[in-house]
RNA sequence: GCUCCUUUCGUCUAGAGGCCCAGGACAUAGCCCUCUCAAGGCUGUAACACGGGUUCGAAUCCCGUAAGGAGCGCCA
């Protein structure tokens, strides 16, 4: 059931676990999301942390959130700020204290001293350069580009000439010569490497600090993490962790791994391809249930149907509804997710939700009351703009085509439907009744021509409203710029 | 180069030998509703990568090929 189990099975010369495939994961999952503070999230990024979230919720189990911030270098704190800012826009939370990598360095020196005692590790004193030469001299003779060996059984005595040459050592893992590794992937079924596919990789670097593969394990495994879902990337990589799992007698998590998610063209999803951070998103407006929405089907089978909140979400999220396959990301659907989520604001909602694309000095009911009427209109905020100048601005010069339009239905029928307007003000019924009457005009033929000369638009919200908001005052002086009696 | 992963409508996916001349959603086309748009309802177009096997029968099992992706880092 857990990778190391099968793991130890298999190097000890055991059968391998049955071949279930498709292995249930804990009944009650602690579940983690681990990002390195070297960026901010995107999609990718933002998936795997919702469905670890969403094991975990479903489940009554608990999900942590780490920071592997090892690569001191490329590690900036306020990344890490960021990524904290949209996990809670998200709508994920955390359970107990965010576990800091860099804060761990004691912990992770013990565990290595215990290793290299063991024997299970060693000092390797290869220079980068040493390893580059060595990587592509392999890499042309056709070979895979593993570490030589150099180190591997160096005596105490050539140890203290190479540290006396000045060379700062890395600490590396003796990977068995023979046997393999066996354990169930939560999503990929039944997965086997040979031990001597595997080079001996680094667990310390050079500078004393701990690399991915080696705190990953530890922080997991101190931290009770039974079910760890990422990118697939990490797929092959598995087995380094499962045997380091083995080495320090812990229990490694039941691994799942994520099919990737590409752009629309298969390829990774790149900045030129659309790979919004989860920033960029919020700030054009998406909404958090629209995000997480998609994000769930992506690479998951969903028994649900329609929008659907957070909590419904992990009742019915499934590691073995899976998907193997990479899934694109398809904008069309973000926006369909979207148009459904605006549309299931309520007004309160909504109102925050395009706040800061509505004018400036509106008072609370005629904010509202404008946002109540064009809501039902938008996708995202940006498209506010287009009717603050509708009820609150000016009309741009009308296009050919609806000059035409506006030309067509001549300047008796405005001043026709600007007395309508004075006769009976923003009661739009009656007002429509009386233009109708007055030129013979019915349907369309009598609503386009209206709509424009008062929207500038031949598409938009219901009018009755809308006149309300435009007020008849302004509205019959739209009208009489295009009627015979204008100056 | 070696190892590994993947391949069903344009996209996300259902499908674990007969229930599939392949179902749903998004997108798209048409119709209905409607002053318009949005929303809603109805209908349509559209897919098992390719080639071999196994089987009475394969999208489903096996082998191969092709294509895409990942890993082999003192990056995570």
């Amino acid at each position: 059931m857990y990778g190391n189990f099968s793991a130890v099975l298999a190097l000890y010369g055991g059968s391998m676990a049955s071949p279930q495939a498709g292995a249930a994961a804990p009944v009650t999952p602690t579940t983690r999301f681990a990002p390195s503070p070297t960026g901010e999230l995107h999609l990718g990024n933002a998936r795997t942390a919702l469905f670890n979230w969403l094991l975990a919720r479903g489940r009554s189990g608990r999900f942590l959130l780490r920071i592997e911030d090892t690569d001191a270098t490329r590690s900036r704190t306020e990344f890490a700020t960021r990524i904290l800012d949209d996990l809670r826009w998200l709508g994920l939370d955390w359970d107990g204290d965010i576990v800091v990598q860099s804060a761990r360095g004691a912990d992770y020196a013990t565990a290595l001293a215990k290793l290299e005692a063991a024997g299970r590790a060693y000092p390797c004193y290869c220079t980068p350069l040493e390893i580059e030469v060595s990587r592509r001299s392999q890499l042309a003779a056709g070979r895979p580009p593993r570490y030589a060996g150099t180190c591997r059984e160096l005596d105490a005595q050539q140890r203290a000439a190479r540290l006396a040459e000045g060379r700062q050592p890395t600490l590396r893992f003796r990977v068995p010569d023979r046997g393999r590794v066996a354990f169930t992937d939560l999503v990929h079924g039944d997965q086997v490497f040979e031990c001597a596919d595997i080079g001996d990789f680094v667990l310390r670097r050079a500078d004393g600090s701990a690399a991915f593969f080696f705190s990953n394990v530890l922080d997991d495994a101190d931290s009770g993490v039974t079910v760890v879902l990422r990118g697939e990337d990490h797929l092959s990589n598995t087995p380094r962790q499962l045997l380091i799992a083995e080495a320090l007698g812990l229990r490694a998590p039941a691994y799942g791994h994520l099919s990737l998610i590409t752009g629309a063209d298969g390829s990774p999803l790149s900045k030129r391809l659309g790979a919004k951070t989860l920033r960029e998103l919020r700030e054009t407006g998406y909404l958090p249930i629209a995000l997480v929405n998609h994000l769930y089907r992506l690479g998951h089978s969903g028994e649900a149907e329609g929008l659907q909140d957070l909590d419904a979400l992990a009742r019915s999220f499934d590691t073995t509804r899976l998907v193997r396959s990479p899934a694109r990301f398809d904008p069309a659907q973000l926006e369909s997710w979207q148009k459904a989520a605006v549309q299931a604001l309520t007004p309160a909602a909504a109102l925050e939700w395009l706040r800061p694309a509505l004018p400036a000095g509106l008072d609370p009911a005629a904010a509202q009351g404008f946002v109540d009427v064009i809501r039902h209109n938008l996708m995202l905020p940006a498209e506010v703009a287009a009717w603050s100048a509708v009820v609150f601005g000016e009309l741009p010069p009308p296009a050919p085509a609806e000059a035409a339009l506006l030309a067509e239905a001549g300047p008796a029928f405005f001043g026709a439907a600007a007395d309508a307007l004075r006769a009976h003000g923003a009661d739009w019924k009656a007002v429509t009744a009386a233009v109708a009457a007055a030129t013979g005009r019915k349907g369309p033929a009598l609503f386009k021509p209206l709509r424009l000369a008062l929207t500038g638009q031949l598409q938009g919200p219901e009018l009755a409203p809308l006149i309300v908001l435009i007020t008849p005052a302004r509205a019959i002086a739209r009208l009489e710029r295009l009627s015979s009696r204008a100056p």
